[in-house]
RNA sequence: UCCACCGUAGCUCAAUUGGCAGAGCGACCGGCUGUUAACCGGUUGGUUCCUGGUUCGAGUCCAGGCGGUGGAGCCA
């Protein structure tokens, strides 16, 4: 028996017979010569089926093969610079072939397809090169992040999906049936992290989260996944350190483990190396100023077609000021201190200046939008049965919420970094549906 | 919820003023020793999204519906 051997280390392999079990991506031939072009989920190369070497029997079995037939090859690895390939140059001199099945017509063809094709056939479509590369650029973030926080004293306690109500309170919920009282798909699992911290000072949840928006956008899905870090003992200048920090180890990790990746997604990673610590801070009352300075000379942020429009005092952002202040930067940017009337009513107040709050946003460059919403939380309960109050918010829902902070509160910050806008922006897709393997869109859930 | 655009072969698209339903790719057959979405020759391919209307005649015009995509608002 011959080694069976995966792709990815097929170089290891040179001057040597072994097994590869795959499918087939694609076939092309020439006579007495077929390249097969061979998935094996590790890595992709070709073996060369030459009739002369593997006789007219076993020749005519490769010119039978359909694309995606399930094959096990065995042959002699032999390095070969016109190989393709990820990693590439390594090639098989196919000595015997093994036909698990004989695919029916594939319906995904090696051309351009419209979206609704390609959504209506997800399932297949995550075989094509491109969604290999950006699943894998995704396992290495979803790793990335857990390894950074779990080597900075973060403790993992995840936080429930069902939940009785609004976490935020302003949002669409996906509302279910609870065993005949209603419930709530959880679209932040902050709350609850603000109980844990008290436990264990530093945590994170991880997982998916559902909002029920009607947001037909490239930069939304109904369901996503968030990562949550909170923080005891921590203010909102220490909380844009750790994000900072954060952030750059992922960027950089995916840069270092994906090259490979990258490369086939053909991203340009200039600006992505440039992702390390610090990354510029302007408060909103800066950021104002400089889009009503632009939006005074009608100054048009692509990919948006109308000028930037002027804002008030305590607007909040759209997506094109949001575009246009990170286009101002060639680093992730933080946005801090947005007026209090904009943001969620646990966020602290400025001291002395109420009516902004002790939040930052982090913008994304190449206009990948906020990628993380984080803030200083108001720690004080008598503030926030205020808060919550002024809110229109049921008080009893977070009898717990405020319990909290009467048995020993302290300062405390968290944030939230969504897993496909991350992705998205360092695999340069430009839509996020592509960030996740079964994208749940405003008005499709199939597959 | 609002705005815009789209729906013709398995896929991507074309079809002039309302006048025979087309091409490329795929698939299938044959040829070729270095292909990278190969190339050459042949074969195959239709509920023109649905319903109704106008007309001698509708893919094309009109009305209604269905489905999809992009964007806004909101957010990660």
């Amino acid at each position: 028996m011959t080694p069976v051997i995966r792709i990815q280390d097929a170089g290891k392999y040179v001057g040597q017979t072994v097994t590869v079990r795959g499918w087939l991506q694609r076939r092309t031939g020439k006579g007495k010569i077929n390249f097969l072009r061979v998935r094996d989920g590790s890595g992709i190369f070709q073996a060369v089926a030459f009739r002369p070497n593997l006789g007219d029997e076993k020749f005519q079995i490769v010119k039978n093969l359909t694309t995606e037939s399930s094959i096990v090859l065995t042959g002699e690895i032999r390095a070969d610079e016109r190989a393709p390939g990820v990693p590439g140059g390594y090639e098989m001199d196919l000595q015997d072939i093994q036909v698990v099945q004989i695919a029916e017509p594939y319906p995904i063809a090696p051309k351009e397809h419209g979206v609704e094709f390609l959504l209506d056939h997800r399932h297949l479509w995550l075989r094509s090169n491109r969604q290999w590369a950006i699943a894998r650029v995704r396992a290495v973030v979803v790793r990335a992040i857990r390894d950074w926080l779990d080597d900075h004293g973060f403790l993992n306690v995840d936080t429930p999906i069902l939940t009785p109500a609004a976490g935020e309170g302003t949002t669409t919920l996906f509302e279910i049936d609870y065993h005949g009282t209603p419930a709530y798909l959880a679209q932040t699992g902050q709350l609850y992290n603000e109980a844990t911290i008290f436990a264990f000072g530093k945590v994170y949840c991880f997982g998916p989260t559902f909002r029920a928006e009607k947001s037909k956008t490239r930069r939304h899905l109904q369901e996503f996944w968030m990562v949550e870090p909170e923080i005891a003992f921590c203010k909102l200048e220490e909380l844009l350190e750790i994000e900072e920090e954060f952030v750059s180890y992922i960027v950089q990790t995916a840069l270092e483990r994906c090259r490979a990746e990258l490369a086939l997604l053909e991203r340009d990673t200039t600006l992505l190396e440039n992702v390390r610590p610090p990354f510029p801070r302007i408060t909103y009352d800066e950021a104002l100023e400089r889009i009503n300075r632009a939006a005074a000379e009608g100054v048009t942020v692509p990919p948006h077609d109308e000028p930037l429009p002027a804002l008030e005092w305590g607007s909040d952002f759209g997506a094109p000021h949001e575009t246009y202040i990170a286009s101002l930067f060639d680093k992730p940017v933080f946005v801090t201190h947005y007026p209090t009337v904009c943001k969620a009513f646990y966020m602290e107040p400025e001291p002395g200046r109420p009516e902004v709050c002790r939040s930052a946003d982090l913008l994304a460059p190449e206009g990948y939008g906020e990628i993380i919403g984080g803030s200083e939380r108001m720690s004080d309960p008598d503030m926030l049965v205020e808060a919550i109050h002024k809110h229109n918010l049921p008080e009893d829902a977070y009898d717990w919420y405020v319990e909290l902070r009467r048995y020993g509160s302290v300062p405390h910050s968290g944030f939230g970094l969504g897993i496909e806008r991350t992705v998205g922006w360092i695999t340069g897709i430009s839509h996020l549906r592509e960030a996740i393997a079964f994208p749940r869109t405003l008005g499709r859930i199939t597959p």
